[in-house]
DNA sequence: TTTAACGTCAAC
DNA sequence: GTTGACGTTAAA
């Protein structure tokens, strides 16, 4: 609901309202040494041949032409910076990440008929897998890499469906997820999951939001709005900023909107620090907590 | 000290 | 459930 009214929200205009003292780096520290396999730069140089979401999971021979320079074609190919400033953007990470919470978009191994179907895709997986574990030493992923990622698929999933798909990586980082160090992260954990909290000082019980201590959290630095460098300068919490003393409605970090003690969150560390094929059966106790109810 | 923005609470 | 106001924290 509250969705719907953010993505409706003004995404173009907000850049000439743009302010000098927003900040383009993440807060947190730590985000600066985040093992993420892709930079910002990398969705701002990166060519996008869709906006939609079954454009990106799995591209037409059109939609790949679209991703060509085409000169003869009046409407330009959408960037990824429309992608993140768009509607479309908060859409795609949205549906994204609720399909994998509602889990009708399940993260499964491959089994060798799998494999076939796959077998492109399987290699660039581990190729990023290896990337993020090597933390971009050597910065041997070239622009035609990670064009061939993108396009080339990288993960599989098993939609609740049943049938088989390359599901691009480009999609992890809009869902919030991130592959390192061999398991799935979340970015509802911050940029570097539960370790990097608790390995900042922040204890469980902060986490929670309960006990004694009233921390502010951060921003996670790696979620739609956070990653938007603009206020909007039209929402109520930039006409009020004086006294409101909030951040831009766009802005705000998807993480924090979550309340810290809420149902599901601890739930939601367990389930989404996962190994491996872990995954679904964090969901399934996700779902068995109820903690996906409401 | 100033500024940004999170947390909380009350009003609606 | 949403919104606005204020106290407070944290960083510059």
């Amino acid at each position: 609901m509250s969705t719907a009214v953010d993505i409706a929200g003004p995404s173009s205009p907000d850049q000439a309202h743009s302010s000098a003292k927003i900040p383009n780096e993440p807060l947190r520290p730590s985000l600066k040494r985040s093992n993420h396999p892709y930079g910002l730069s990398h969705y701002i140089s990166s060519p996008s041949p869709a906006v939609d979401v079954k454009g990106l999971i799995q591209p037409s021979p059109a939609q790949q032409r679209a991703a060509q320079p085409v000169h003869t074609k009046p409407r330009r190919a959408p960037s990824w910076p429309d992608m993140w400033e768009s509607p479309s953007g908060l859409h795609l990470a949205h549906a994204a990440e609720l399909l994998m919470r509602a889990g009708l978009l399940a993260l499964t191994p491959a089994t060798t008929e799998q494999a076939g179907l796959g077998a492109q895709s399987s290699q660039p997986a581990k190729r990023e897998a290896a990337e993020a574990k090597g933390d971009g030493e050597g910065g041997g992923s070239g622009p035609e890499e990670e064009e061939e990622d993108s396009s080339g698929c990288g993960t599989d999933f098993q939609p609740f469906l049943g049938a088989w798909f390359p599901f691009s990586p480009a999609l992890f980082p809009l869902a919030g997820f991130q592959m390192g160090g061999g398991h799935w992260r979340s970015a509802a954990m911050g940029a570097e999951g539960i370790e990097g909290l608790v390995a900042e000082g922040y204890s469980p019980g902060s986490l929670g939001g309960g006990g004694g201590g009233r921390r502010k959290r951060k921003r996670c630095g790696e979620c739609v709005p956070c990653r938007r460098q603009t206020n909007c300068e039209q929402c109520s919490s930039c006409r009020n900023r004086k006294r409101g003393h909030q951040i831009c409605k766009y802005r705000k970090c998807e993480e924090l909107k979550r309340k810290p003690g809420g149902p599901g969150f601890e739930s939601r560390v367990s389930g989404f620090d996962l190994r491996g094929s872990d995954f679904t059966l964090g969901l399934a106790q996700e779902r068995g907590n109820g903690a996906l109810d409401g």
